[in-house]
RNA sequence: GCGGAUAUGGCGGAACUGGCAGACGCGCAGGACUUAGAAUCCUGUGGGAGACCGUGCAGGUUCGAUUCCUGUUAUCCGCACCA
């Protein structure tokens, strides 16, 4: 079969006959199926973009030949540095590239063959995208979702912008790797963590990889325990810390603030000043470089001032150290050394007493640092509670006398959503000498990416250095104002697209709330593990911000998710261009077809773990597809015959034919192509088998029925080729507008069955029964085998275990 | 350090709820066809001469464990001074 051909003409011959088109007046049938977009890369399709989207694919049309409304969009992450950076170095300016790679992109992607519905396509970078992301943004500021505030920030002195931390990966930076530092800039921020508790109670009902609700879980970091508070000596200024450990806090022999805290410049003496302002300067230099190194020696300074612990009025020293991060909690920590071994170093590094007030039960094994639960000691009327006991009393008595109380934590920071870059949505925010921050007037979106930008870093916005963008009237007072010179991260676009996709050409608003309710939560999602903590968080926290707002009615964005594994070089290692070891789709599509390429990827690895790549297999399976075509050109040349029996060889093709139906719909259900596609092989055995035999004892009407049923099952996994061949077997429709197999279970009932029969749990023979016998039946055919009874002999039998349709365990 | 996962033939990988380990494929070996090769088709293929032994390792539960429990090792991924 000339593959190339076939997959030509029936992607033009379903593109014209609109085969994929969502049809809206079967919504009630629905079945969103959605693959993560890409972004538009100036290379082609690699492996990653094929491995995500055929095997999904093959999903997404077994779910429409199960009877489905399928609606699979597919769209662009338009904006983004790749595109910028690009520019820099070549001069091309991102939005020429960008359209040029999608359409590029495009292309390949109809090439592949998937079943997208491309008249709801999206490209984020359009201006009647972004002025939805716009609206969105907008949205969260008025409702306190919004913010800008100045605060340390990551930095990347080679990419020149601000870096969100999930970017931030072991104080490089994610895209260059070069180290990143602090600096303190005015920036836009989304107050996700009002979502941190409900982000991460609902994970519990995902059906989600638990690998990925874990890292979630991780990420938000929930942490219960209490504040307490401490008053410094000074009768002015006090702070508190937060702890895990309120239980130990007459072990308090320091308290350490970050080198960061407002209160350090205040607090510290005369005589300490320069030994801490030093040490303020060191560390915030040093930060991140620091944190590399792996068994950090901890540092600190005393500040020369004194506060009170509130249980019992003793005088405490306050240092600062960098092993206390301000963004944490409140930045300040108390130290009871005997109890955490951090404090433990700390206290012995820097002569700092060491008071025990927590023994273990048994009173052994429990040197110092002892950081478990115990016994209380030397805590006064505290003394012999528990930790757990102690933890609980020490806050609720705290808290009468406003010294404290019950507080939970939570490790997720706010959204820093503002990039110092030009290629991306502009924030609608225009700055006012009278009026202040004015969000831009709804009906004044889009706020649109000037063309005419000198996108060249230096530290300032690219469209700071645009006049025409920067200035602008005051929509409150008609005066001079400028707008905000920062764009979006564009993760701020795609936390949102799966909403737009329904309705992506609603020029009126972003969405239409009663359709999308009908549309969404996706169905299924498919796509990379690597989003996790990034894509897959802020998505959900958009959509239950967005409900919260009374613009949707739905909790979570995506009901089901999948992960596809990654597919790594023939040598093992990820594919790289330094590594030499990546291989191009292009080179085997070129050579098998894109059925053969799809189908390989399906069968060769297990989807959500992927593996090495492999040349034996693709031809395997090409041999594959051309045993599939001969025996089907052959059966569908016979003339009918009139042998019409349906004896003991139909009978065992017909199990063959359903136990395969069974199968492949249960495996492609869980994702498991692997498994699907052995059965079909299986299956095609079954049938060559058969054929085998002679022309007059050959039922060839239900071996065409049998035929038939090849081509429906095989349809998701090699499109093209079973269009073709569905054709050429006299098919008038699409075989896509056919019905998938049904399973009949009494063809899988067999007459007779094979047993094992064990003695004492080994196997030592096997029986044949009548499926219909009893336990007591089988267990009497089993002793009365010639091989068993030779060995059980004289021996008396104790036991008979029978599993139906099993195995039969004799014990003697 | 914390969290998650993985570990099965020469290789990729199967095994539903505790029930015949190694489906399916690659590779390899032998055979058929062929002047010969390629292609194709068939047969065999965990180890061991064997009783038997085999799912990272050591235990446990069970008539029976790749599967459940306890401990342990290695690898991968994520987080990491989070108080």
């Amino acid at each position: 079969m000339d593959y190339k051909a076939i997959e030509k003409k029936w992607q033009q011959k379903w593109e014209k006959d609109k085969l994929y088109a969502f049809d809206k007046k079967n919504i009630d049938k629905k079945y969103y199926c959605l693959e993560m977009f890409s972004y538009p890369s100036a290379a082609k399709l690699h492996v990653g973009h094929w491995y995500n989207y055929g095997p999904s694919d093959t999903f997404a049309r077994y779910k429409r030949m199960k009877g489905y409304e399928v609606f699979q969009p597919m769209g662009f992450d338009a904006f983004g540095l790749p595109a910028e950076n690009y520019a820099i170095k070549t001069g091309v300016h991102p939005q020429d590239s960008t359209v040029e790679n999608i359409e590029r992109m495009e292309q390949t992607l109809k090439e592949m063959g998937a079943t997208f519905d491309w008249s709801y396509e999206i490209k984020t970078c359009m201006p009647d995208y972004y002025k939805w992301t716009q609206w969105i943004f907008l949205q969260l500021y008025k409702n306190g979702l919004a913010y800008r505030k100045e605060a340390p920030v990551n930095w990347c002195p080679s990419c020149q912008t601000v870096l969100a931390n999930e970017q931030v990966i072991q104080g490089e930076c994610e895209r260059c790797h070069n180290t990143v530092i602090q600096k303190d800039l005015t920036q836009w921020f989304f107050k996700i963590t009002n979502y941190a508790e409900e982000l991460l109670q609902c994970l519990d009902d995902l059906d989600w990889p638990e690998k990925t609700k874990a890292m979630q879980r991780n990420w938000i970091g929930k942490s219960i325990g209490g504040e307490i508070l401490f008053k410094c000596e000074n009768g002015e200024d006090e702070f508190k810390v937060f702890t895990t450990r309120a239980d130990t806090v007459f072990g308090v022999s320091y308290v350490v603030l970050a080198p960061e805290h407002p209160l350090v410049k205040k607090l510290m003496t005369a005589e300490q000043e320069k030994a801490v302002l030093d040490y303020v300067e060191v560390t915030s230099k040093a930060k991140e470089i620091e944190r590399l190194s792996l068994d950090r020696e901890k540092t600190g300074v005393f500040t020369g001032a004194y506060c009170i612990n509130p249980v019992n009025g003793k005088k405490v020293p306050i240092w600062i150290s960098d092993y206390v991060l301000y963004s944490y909690g409140t930045g300040c920590v108390m130290g009871v050394p005997a109890h955490d071994e951090r404090d433990f170093a700390f206290a012995n590094k820097y002569g700092l007493p060491i008071t025990r007030v927590v023994k273990g039960v048994n009173g052994v094994n429990d040197d110092l640092p002892y950081t478990e639960d115990g016994v209380i000691v030397n805590s006064v009327n505290y003394d012999g509670l528990t930790c757990e006991e102690a933890r609980k009393k020490i806050l609720s008595d705290l808290s009468i006398s406003s010294s404290g109380g019950f507080k939970v934590n939570y490790r997720l920071r706010d959204w820093l959503v503002s990039r110092q870059r030009y290629w991306g949505a502009p924030i609608p925010i225009v700055y006012c000498d009278k009026c202040g921050t004015v969000p831009v007037p709804e009906s004044d979106l889009p706020v649109k990416l000037p063309y005419n930008v000198e996108f060249k870093p230096d530290g300032k916005s690219p469209l700071a250095k645009s006049k025409e963008f920067m200035n602008c009237k005051c929509p409150t007072c008609g005066g001079k104002a400028t707008r905000d010179p920062d764009t979006l991260d564009t993760f701020v676009c795609s936390s949102w697209y799966f909403l737009r996709y329904p309705d992506s050409k609603n020029s009126k608003q972003a969405w239409d709330k009663d359709l999308i309710n009908k549309m969404l939560p996706v169905d299924k999602y498919i796509g990379g593990a690597e989003h996790a903590c990034m894509h897959l968080l802020y998505a959900r926290f958009f959509t239950k911000a967005l409900r919260d707002m009374g613009y949707l009615n739905f909790d979570e964005p995506f009901k089901s998710l999948v992960h596809q594994g990654v597919i790594l070089g023939p040598d093992g290692n990820r594919m790289s261009k330094s590594r030499g070891n990546v291989i191009s789709p292009d080179d085997y599509v070129k050579e098998y077809g894109s059925d053969i390429f799809r189908m390989y990827l399906m069968f060769g690895f297990s989807y959500t773990e992927g593996g090495p790549w492999n040349d034996g297999g693709i031809k395997s399976v090409a041999k594959f597809l051309e045993r599939v075509e001969k025996i089907v050109t052959t059966v569908i040349d016979y003339k009918n015959n009139k042998v019409e029996t349906f004896g003991k060889d139909e009978k065992e093709l017909n199990y063959a034919r359903h136990y395969a139906i069974k199968n492949v719909d249960r495996d492609l259900n869980t994702f498991s192509f692997n498994t699907a596609i052995a059965r079909l092989m299986e299956y095609v055995s079954a049938l060559y088998k058969y054929n085998t035999l002679d022309d007059s004892v050959k039922n060839v009407t239900f071996l065409k029925e049998c035929i038939s049923d090849l081509l429906l099952l095989l349809a998701p996994f090699v499109p093209h080729f079973s269009e073709e061949l569905w054709s050429v077997a006299g098919n008038k429709k699409s075989i896509f507008n056919e019905d998938f197999p049904i399973v009949d279970e009494k063809a899988l009932i067999k007459d007779e069955i094979e047993l094992a029969v064990q003695i004492n749990s080994k196997v030592k023979a096997r029986i044949l029964v009548p499926s219909s016998a009893s336990d007591e039946e089988i267990k009497t055919a089993s002793l009365e085998n010639e091989t068993i009874a030779k060995i059980i002999g004289d021996t008396p039998v104790k036991k008979v275990i029978v599993i139906k349709g099993r195995l039969v365990n004799v014990i003697i």
